[in-house]
DNA sequence: TCATCATTCAATCACATCGTTGAATGACTG
DNA sequence: CAGTCATTCAACGATGTGATTGAATGATGA
């Protein structure tokens, strides 16, 4: 059945571009809104020619679209349904790739105060009003439900942002997940500010399925 | 952050298993159950060295797992979660790769009584008692549920239960969704045979989904 | 223990891919 | 209409991949 083969073929030059570091990386940085070539170039470490080719890559195999806005290209993800693509394969590598499960461990839950926090203790924390909740993911995502009394701030603002926060409370960072790693850069950039600051072991998708409180509206924007 | 460049090459090295359509042809096989090496050369039509070749490869990606039986290897799904990472790769193809939906306008929806059968004509039909639904998926997944009334006959089955079906009645067939294209056979080996045959245009999930009633025992088995 | 047979390995070829370089495009802006 | 600047193209070398071949492995079952 030639026809079987062919669409499998069709199939597969989604998934080859799923076949690079590189290219996953960008699209991390996708999921969070339309950026420009040279934007997604310097937030990556990738030259710019080397960037336009994986993001027309990308575009060809219709996980990202382009549209042009003065003298720049912004690309952006296609469907949110490539956030699902992604956070399956997060999940099943989580499951079944013993480096994963590894590289986690070591980096993410050992040692002293790096240790992310659980969902129940943010509960308590969060009830004593010590702590300052930052969600670190776009805007757009924030406005569509966030953990109570969360304050928002994307990441490529949080340098800028920073000082707006409250230097003596504790800040426990989450974005969409456990594999997002945005709340990793988000509690780096704390750490060095002299902040006390920790990730929430999970994202707002496991919150609220657990069924814990979502807010809806746009306040507490910093 | 040397970390997340890590941590997406991992997630990559199982992207990069998804980039074969030799390879998504072989988990559509390994979808419908447990196969042996050369069982699955054979319905591919691949080699054996190079079926376990792409087994390998798939195994060490963490998406399918390998297990002796007697003097063969059976391989199988890793993950349930593996089938939904192929439907929503499936979903992002369809509504982005223009490729794919020619393909699937061509071959499958155009001419004559290959169309397929929405699934409020195939309510209609099924009351007036003059249908036999054929649900091709895996007997696991057919005792897991199915639509009422439906034959459960798996691809592997289907040339020596053929004989079994009434000839004189229309048979609708369906499986795990549209891009599921164990129906499309199905249906070829049915006319093949002189039926009057259709497939349904989405599957079981889409049926569930819709609210439509589910029946669970397995009766009906052909 | 030995013969059998399903599976895997090793070596090879053609071909695709990644990243770099420097030049070319082409749409705004003055 | 010409300069500018973000982006893309084209060509290159190193490396990786897919498929084929024939030989090797190794667990089974007599």
């Amino acid at each position: 059945m030639a026809f079987k083969q062919d669409l499998n073929d069709q199939f597969a030059r989604m998934g080859k571009v799923l076949g690079s570091g590189r290219r996953l990386e960008l699209l991390d940085y996708l999921a969070q809104g339309a950026r420009s070539v040279d934007a997604l170039a310097s937030v990556s470490g990738l030259s710019i020619a080397n960037t336009s080719q994986h993001l027309q890559k990308m575009q060809q195999a219709g996980l990202v679209c382009a549209e042009r806005q003065g003298k720049q290209i912004f690309y952006a993800l296609a469907d949110d349904e490539v956030i699902t693509l992604m956070a399956v394969l997060h999940g099943l590598a989580e499951r079944h790739l013993a480096e994963v499960r590894e590289m986690v461990s070591l980096h993410l839950t050992a040692r002293d105060s790096l240790a992310p926090v659980s969902v129940d203790e943010l509960l308590a924390r969060a009830q004593s009003g010590l702590v300052t909740i930052l969600d670190v993911r776009p805007p757009e995502e924030y406005a569509a439900g966030h953990v109570p009394g969360a304050v928002n701030i994307s990441p490529a603002h949080l340098h800028e942002q920073i000082a707006r926060l409250d230097a003596g409370r504790e800040v426990i960072a989450y974005c969409r997940g456990p594999y997002c790693t945005f709340s990793f850069e988000a509690v780096a950039a704390l750490r060095a500010q002299g902040f006390t600051a920790h990730r929430l072991e999970s994202g707002f998708p496991e919150w609220k399925q657990a069924g814990h409180p979502v807010e809806y509206e746009q306040n507490q924007q910093v």
